[in-house]
Formats: structure tokens, C-alpha cells, sequence
DNA sequence: GAGCATTGCGCAATTA
DNA sequence: ATAATTGCGCAATGCT
């Protein structure tokens, strides 16, 4: 279902700033075509007041030049961010398939151990009742050694023990 | 050294727009400021041809408006699918960290099981041992009834059991 | 401070 | 037509 109407709450406003972007670089490849357009607009360049006379001397907080989008250093550098996030992302999704996969792995183990388990449960338990009739016996014919035998009807008691 | 432009032009098949956005939505959190100051004029509100006369009744494969950034419709189409979009990626962030979490436990639960079957198995070790014993001195004093002579060593045989 | 790595975000093309 | 996904570029920020 789909929500049909939904009251506009939290108008997601992020930040008002008129983007413009305009991006013309070699297509890296496999782009089926389509690569949205974008152009240059001209942007105002803001008249850099340079350093006039009064220099503050502002050991940090200096205002960015918007970086001029023609500056070759600008494309260089936008062409090098769009290279390590595309690496990034890539290493991204690839660890998530590999934790995905390392769920399904443990997952099997997890079934296996579970089997052993289970089986030496069984075994134990087999021991066990193996033990107590054992006992049992012992404990009906109770007899020192040297001479042992004689009627030993013993009703033997098939308790099955629990785990 | 300075980079030859790409023979690649932009050859943009359509749509050779920049998008200017003038957004005077209120600012949010986020971004402390930094906003460059880039004001875009009021676009007119483009008059409403309307319906003329002449509507093509093309019954499939209509030309997309290259939507008209100025559109009333194409504004709203875009939030909502950033809306959407903003969505889907929370989604798939929070799955990648429950599958992480799923890791976690699995590996977890791993351990529990191991420690299990270590414990099985040295407990059926030593049931077995026990068995053996017994069986060695029942082999010892041996004394199958009714005229039974000489020793009969009965070579246990100490099988240890597979997994 | 240079430089890659991450991350949030918007756009547009696809897919469902 | 709408919502969900997905690839991509930009810019801010984190980390060396």
C-alpha cells in the first residue's frame, strides 16, 4: 500500500542553497548515455577583495575561495574525489556482501555444530542407560567375586533416563 | 603539463540544463552556513498555453517533457523522490548493520555450541574409558558359566569412534 | 596543509 | 502515475 496523502510533515528542508552544478568531465565509462546535462552557467565569480591593506593575520578561519569551477585545479580535484568515492563506495558494497556472505557461512556452521550436538547427545545418553543397567545388575546380584552365579532373574528395569 | 582538455565534448543529447535552485526554505540543521549567496531571480510562472485546439492523441510514446525546472509538478516530483530516496538509503544502512549485528551473534552462538560439544565429548570420553575398564576386568575374571578352561583374553579392541 | 576516504544530499534513470 | 533503487557528481568533513 501506498501512503496516498501524507500531511507534508518535516518539509526536509536542507539547507536553501541553489545548486548549481554543471559537470562536463570524460565520462568514465559504461554511462548508457543520458549523462543529465549540465552546462556551464556563469557563475560570478565574487571579485576577490585580494589582500587590499589590512590583513588579518586569522591563524585559521579564512573563508574559502567557492572554488572557481573553472579553476583547472578545481576540475583536477573534483575529478579525483569522484574517482575515491566511486572506489569507496565500491569497497562499501562489496564489504557488505561479504558480511551477508559471512552470515550464511556462519549460518551453516552453526546448522553443522548444532548436528554434532545432537548427535553426541545421543551417544551420551546411549552410554548412560548402558551404564545404569550396569548398575543395576550389580546392584541385583550382588555378589563378592569367586563363586558368582546362581539364579539372577532381575527383572530388568528399562528406565529411560533423561537428559 | 596543464591538462589537454578532453576531446570530449559535452555533448549533452538533451537536456542541457543547469539547475539553478533558489530554495527559501527555512535553513536547517545541518550545515552551519557557508552558503554561498546565490540568488536566482523569481522565475515567471510561464502562462498556461492551455488547451488550444490541437492535442495529438498519441496513444503511447509520448515525449517527456524534459521537465520543466520552473514546473510546479517537477518541484514536487523532485522532493518526494528525495524523500524516497532518503528513505531507502536509511533502510539499507540499518540493514547492513543488523546483518553486522546477525554476525555478531552467529559468532556468538558459534561459540556457545563449541564449547557444548567439548564438553559432550569429554564427558562421552570419559563414559567410554569407563566402559573399557569394565570390559577389562570382565575380561579378567572372565568366568563364562558352565565348564570354562583356559584364559581367553577377549583383544579388546579399543575402537574409537568417529565423528 | 595536501590528499585520499567517508558521508549526506540532490538529480535522473530504472525498476517494481 | 507513484514509490523504491541505484549510479553519479558535489561538497563538507574525517583521517593521515
Amino acid at each position: 500500500m501506498s501512503r496516498p496523502s501524507q500531511p507534508k510533515l518535516t518539509a526536509t528542508d536542507h539547507n536553501g542553497v541553489s545548486v548549481i552544478q554543471s559537470q562536463a568531465h570524460a565520462a568514465s565509462s559504461s554511462l548508457p548515455a543520458a549523462v543529465a546535462g549540465l552546462q556551464q552557467v556563469p557563475q560570478l565569480v565574487p571579485a576577490n577583495p585580494s589582500t587590499g591593506g589590512g590583513k588579518a593575520l586569522a591563524p585559521s578561519k579564512m573563508k574559502k575561495p567557492p572554488a572557481d569551477k573553472d579553476s583547472e585545479e578545481y576540475r583536477q580535484r573534483r575529478e579525483r574525489n569522484n574517482l575515491a568515492v566511486k572506489k569507496s563506495r565500491m569497497r562499501s558494497k562489496q564489504k557488505a556482501m561479504d558480511t551477508q556472505q559471512r552470515v550464511n557461512e556462519l549460518k551453516e556452521e552453526n546448522e553443522r555444530l548444532e548436528a554434532k550436538i545432537k548427535l553426541l547427545s545421543k551417544e551420551l545418553s546411549v552410554l548412560k542407560d548402558l551404564f545404569l543397567e550396569h548398575a543395576h545388575n550389580l546392584a541385583d546380584n550382588v555378589q563378592p567375586p569367586a563363586g558368582a552365579e546362581g539364579s539372577s532373574p532381575a527383572p530388568n528395569s528399562t528406565s529411560t533416563n533423561g537428559q
